[in-house]
DNA sequence: TTTTGTTTTAAACGTTTTTTCACATTGAGT
DNA sequence: ACTCAATGTGAAAAAACGTTTAAAACAAAA
């Protein structure tokens, strides 16, 4: 069965970066701008994850979070917003949100935060239902094998040191292979949207990774430069 | 999602002024004193909207929109300056900046302008992002095949190696098979408007990228030269 | 706080690409 | 065939880009 989100939030921009990464997870979406409306839907139908912004039109997040909560209360709900206040924090995880992400989130803590979420939920129904299936998400491309559940990265079962940025660069390239990326855009899936850094700094880390996972690193085979455009991942680098 | 806005001013008070007016809509900034270092900044990162002053020690704003606008022509851009002078108003606007404001301003004023420019950024990055949803990605004529994913061209099952360039020259004419563009469109359309640069350049790279694509470069079959006119791509050049 | 490790920034350096230019060639009109 | 202007060619200069190294800023742990 394929999961359904509903994601409650009025900045369109954040919706549809939030649209476009989750259904490349296989999930579907729903968007809902309106406070009201959001309720009402997240009343009436199933969603497997809530997604709701905190500042909204018609009602707050945190209003939403809480009534539907008491209807259902195994619905799981992650709370978005962009103040960083320990407050807000603190009120969602007390009004029952499940989990929380400040803005600005990067793709992959998106996707992640989702994805445990409907491991959870899997997992209850499974419970409940005695049958069903949670996939794990690892990459394993020739002698490559990335594990993101524990964070794990073996290369011709070498086990590599990398750091949590290195490993969040790796894992992107690698889960689009061939795909080249500009610096910019690596800046936005790996470090989160809207990242005010130079792009100067992805050469940097391109750099590290590649003197850990290339065998000669000024001759890189995995991690490829597209010259005037940005950077790939080569699967015929890691090719058996 | 938090906007970054890029304040260059050599004035104190002025830039905690609009920092503090700016921040209450939400806005996240970043200041500058040194004109050169705000331009180096502008290129690197990413703002939703630029405030130039004019006067500025180490660079004029003017010269800073001017250089801005070539790398990034969708950036936002509002000027900013003490003179009341018409001259720098028309200058300002000819160099590409978005709007204009003259000192002394009202804070709503201020607000009401940024706010604008918001607006419009987030508007065409709606309008990208939705054009973007079904993306013409990969050219497929005859035995041609270019794909923007992996940015790869390949002629008849052969990998060919172009560079970023050449890459969008033979893409762009490929897009539009059989239409003549002239070297000032090509220069437009590949290189990006205001592009300072002799019409010849074009010819040293269809040149070059003649070399890669076609069996014999002496009679090209497939980027093919209309004489007094420009240049066209031939999808007979590429036939099964 | 000190220590340690990571991330970011900066600068120096080497490489590739782009541009430019001089000259050769081609095509259209006479 | 001749001429003129447009186009093609190849090589050198200039610019852009990428890598590397080191240092600074930052954050986490002891």
């Amino acid at each position: 069965m394929t999961d359904k989100v509903l994601v409650v939030e009025d900045d369109i921009d954040i919706a549809n970066l939030i649209r476009v990464n989750l259904v490349e997870l296989g999930i579907e979406i729903e968007h809902e701008i309106d406070g009201q409306l959001a309720l009402k839907k997240a009343l009436d139908k199933h969603y497997s994850v809530l997604l709701l912004d905190i500042m909204l039109p018609g009602m707050s997040g945190l209003d939403i979070c809480r009534q539907v909560r008491e209807k259902k209360p195994e619905q799981a709900i992650i709370m978005l917003t962009a103040k960083n206040s320990e407050t807000d924090r603190v009120l969602g995880l007390e009004l029952g949100a499940d989990d929380y992400m400040t803005k600005p989130f990067s793709v992959r803590e998106l996707q992640a935060r989702v994805r445990s979420q409907l491991r959870k939920v899997h997992f209850l129904q499974q419970a409940t239902q005695e049958q069903g299936l949670s996939p794990e998400k690892a990459i394993n491309i020739g002698n490559l094998r990335i594990d993101q559940q524990t964070h794990q990265v073996k290369l011709a079962e070498q086990l590599l040191d990398l750091t949590a940025t290195e490993f969040e660069l790796l894992f992107h390239l690698a889960s689009h292979p061939n795909q080249v990326f500009s610096r910019c855009q690596l800046l936005e899936s790996v470090w989160g949207y809207h990242h005010s850094g130079y792009e100067h700094t992805v050469n940097s880390h391109i750099n590290r990774l590649r003197a850990k996972i290339e065998l000669d690193a000024t001759a890189p085979r995995i991690v490829q430069t597209v010259w005037g455009v940005g950077y790939k991942f080569n699967p015929q680098g890691v090719a058996l």
